[in-house]
DNA sequence: TATGAATGAGAGTTCATTCAT
DNA sequence: AATGAATGAACTCTCATTCAT
């Protein structure tokens, strides 16, 4: 009941601390979170049964840290510099990179939180935010270009920025859950015609065709 | 060792057979499959413990026969009438609605199946068996329009019918999650919309705009 | 709780409790009574589950039953007819050859039987009492001879009575273990003469050697 | 899955782990091995009932352990030392003793790994092994005493042998299923008597007779 | 008489967690 | 800080037995 845990604060126990979320990552990438066991994580950080508990008050803690260490990497990873602002084309390519790269990487602990999260809401908002920066960038840049008129005024810019983000999450899933990379070029080139052409994107602002 | 679970004979036991099913399907859905014991699903039932296993011979076949219901019924859902064969814009909007209709109505399990998925390849098979359906019917109507001129031949047709399918389940899974519908005529009007573009269908074969 | 098992009245309820008694005594043999399950004896019997209820109170009853078959069985095959009461040697080795044929048909429900008596006494009694027609026989004929002077009165008859009763059932129990017949003409010659030979039965009583 | 069960590394957990096989012990011998549950072990113990698996994986695994260190004792205490090689009654003599002795001791032990013998054939090994040395030293002890003329030649040595060791165990077995203690120097000095006669022992080479 | 559905006590086993060292 | 022993609640599954038909 009482929290065991207490912050490590010599480098040793900073290292050991690590360690263990590392070995526990790995752990529910490859079981998921109920069937992974705290012995599971503990013999793969070659520590002691106990020594887990030195650092985490329970198994829920384990999993809060790691994907506390995955949100944070996400949020760093997906980040798109400013430079080159009105390239609002070139911002969209690059941001659908991104996040195909990054995807590609979290995939399996991502389907552990998803599982998580029909369970428990914390996890829900979560994931909301990870995905919020994507979205967000997708749907205020759809705007503009209503706004500019180069794109189809028609669509619903939120409605159609989820659903475009769906799209290439959904493709990134698939793609690695079948073992298939998804960072060659002709992927992002076909996914990024396909948006461009979704939103009516006018011709000039289009790259030419993949392949 | 032996399979101690036999079909039901009588009609009292059929009965109890399909409310043990229901009960089961309830509980994976609210729990995920790992966290519903088979107790769950017993008293959810109101029958004893001892009684599921008079019809499953264990947890994983409880299971795989909710999935088994679930693949026959999305099936039938699913399916899209030959009328009109040539109104091919018709027809994918016909197959967005029943997707959609379909995926709300299943979502819950069909997030379970995924989790399992993870671990289990068979239900790897079984969810890329439901989604064939879907998929090929794009792939094969994406082809149809860019043979008559009518689509942009410069995509990749698998790529394109998977990455549009993936939008469309990928929107609904998002609504869904978050407790909205998703079969309003707006959500239906808008990803039709950018499907049709994306796939650089010309103007006359598209409706109206949403709204 | 209530003995709901009544005696079977007409023929065809006689029949019934004939095949499961028999398919009782076949999974008993082959799997012991802990490990035999009353749906095995049912489904050997060809008979539905309750049905053995219906013959008898509970699986306990079940075994009882075998056993006192066996031992009526039993009793009858070791009978050595009072033919010839004054051959003493020869009735020796027909009531040996007897055991060893009555041992090799039975031994696998006597190990069973065996079994149950380390926990049940009612069954170390049955035991006892099947083998007591052989065990006296063997020290009364021992008697005898010592009485008329052709047996080593040294020996303490019912020591060495049950000792070679022992002798001969010990070794019928480790051929038959073993797969091996045990009433070849060789292995009885070689008994019996051990037996003769331990009693210090003189010269003119035994006949030839073995082989 | 995984082998949960890891030898103890602390003097506390070595100590921990006799206790639980020395309550296994016990309790298998009162009840028999399917008989016994793990809590009744676990409580014999005075150990919880998660206890047990810390040392050992099942069930399976605390008899297999019961029954090694069974093994390694008997072996030892059948040891006839080679001193005075050449006086092969003397020998024969201290060798019955120690297998009544022994017996004893172990009867409760045996009977349990005789029943499980008929189910698993690891056991048949082992008891196989157990009873080698014995009979072995017998049958081989009649051999040289038959080819230096003191032993009846028209006896099969590997029968004789086995059919004797098989008197001796026999009737230890029925001594202490009976109460009665075995160990007393009538009982052995009558089954050597006949052990002796048996093989046709010529009379220099026999000791005076039993009382 | 016979059937098969239903029951529930109880078995073996797992594992998150606590504790003594 | 780290270890490994110990715990016990909770789980899956079995099976003797009862009951309605």
């Amino acid at each position: 009941m009482t929290d065991r845990a207490t912050p490590p604060i010599t480098s040793r126990g900073l290292r050991t601390r690590e360690t263990v979320l590392a070995a526990a990552r790995l752990m529910f990438e490859e079981r998921g979170f109920a069937e992974t066991t705290m012995s599971d994580i503990a013999e793969a950080a070659r520590v002691s049964h106990g020594t887990v508990y030195t650092y985490f008050g329970n198994k829920e803690a384990v999993l809060a840290s790691v994907v506390d260490t995955l949100a944070r990497d996400v949020v760093v990873e997906l980040q798109v510099t400013d430079d080159d602002a009105e390239d609002l084309v070139g911002r969209l390519e690059v941001a659908n990179q991104r996040y195909l790269v990054a995807y590609e990487k979290h995939a399996r602990l991502l389907a552990v939180v998803e599982h998580v999260a029909t369970v428990d809401p914390h996890y829900r908002v979560v994931l909301e935010e990870l995905r919020a920066g994507f979205v967000q960038r997708a749907v205020r840049g759809l705007r503009r270009l209503q706004r500019i008129g180069e794109a189809d005024r028609a669509l619903d810019p939120q409605v159609a920025g989820e659903a475009l983000c769906g799209m290439v999450e959904s493709y990134a899933r698939r793609q690695t859950q079948a073992g298939r990379s998804v960072s060659d070029p002709i992927t992002l080139a076909t996914l990024n015609r396909l948006w461009a052409q979704a939103i009516g994107l006018t011709r000039p602002a289009l790259n030419g065709a993949p392949r």
